[in-house]
DNA sequence: GTAGATGCAAACCTTTTGCCAGGCG
DNA sequence: CGCCTGGCAAAAGGTTTGCATCTAC
């Protein structure tokens, strides 16, 4: 599981250029923070991140350049009841996550059973599998803690 | 899997009055709904068929009447990137879902190997697992015919 | 220089809330 | 008949769009 944030960067850029976007100060630096930030931010925070270097960049160039880079496949879209996405720039292809329904906080997960049945699946239904997602919900042993 | 529509209306009928909540109209109009469709409207959908019977029905009401039965452990909720959720409430537990990505259209799936591994999440994570959600996201067979 | 990007304001969509009239138990 | 529920209007997020200005190439 690619975790370094420089070869992150770099390969987030490597894709803008390769596809002829051009590279902005503002691309760069939501790059820079999704290939930084192992946790799961928002669009709210990745701006808010973003305002302390750059306090004029605005809310919906950061919606923008997070859904040009979903496109991309550099960045991992998930939606949740609660209403707003999180996204996952340090591993952008489909992974398992833990989510703890109390404080929000979401884990990465080693275990990949999904792949193996994603097979399965195709041929019983007749439908081209183009990805999947595989979350647990569950308390932290922080939250547990605090009942 | 239950799939009785019969069966999934007198449950959730149940359990409403087990829980002292009134039987109203709305509710066993919406009940209803939810036990016969084995599709997963949105709350949209849900109220437009509300409507044919009921033409005074609210959309209010069938938001409340989801929030109480999704409560209730008697509709499962879906978010998706597209901003709406989708409802199911035949199979209202956890369980594996095939969805087109271009139509939109989800089907149930029979797959079920995340049980067995919640309890390894568990131990590894420390986190109390509370449920879980399996998606596969593809494209279906109509829809790969007029591509 | 020019196509493409930024950023403001405003629109949009889904969902939630305040409130009062009305109906279930 | 009292309390819960329904439904209107309005608010509250989160996200998208229109458009003029600016800038990366």
């Amino acid at each position: 599981m690619i975790k370094d944030g420089q070869a992150r960067l770099d390969a987030i850029v490597t894709s803008l250029k390769e596809r002829g976007y051009r590279i902005t100060p503002q691309r760069i630096a939501v790059a820079e923070i999704l290939a930084r930030n192992d946790g799961h931010p928002t669009v709210k925070q990745v701006h808010d991140q973003l305002r302390r270097r750059f306090p004029t960049t605005s809310l919906v160039t950061v919606y923008k350049t997070m859904s040009l880079l979903k496109g991309m496949g550099q960045v991992l879209e998930l939606a949740f009841e609660s209403g707003s996405c999180r996204y996952d720039g340090l591993v952008p292809y489909p992974h398992p996550h833990l989510v703890c329904v109390t404080c929000g906080e979401i884990l990465d997960l080693q275990v990949g059973i999904t792949d193996e049945v994603a097979g399965e699946v195709s041929r019983t239904s007749g439908y081209r599998i183009v990805g999947h997602r595989l979350d647990f919900y569950g308390v932290c042993p922080r939250c547990q803690a605090g009942e």
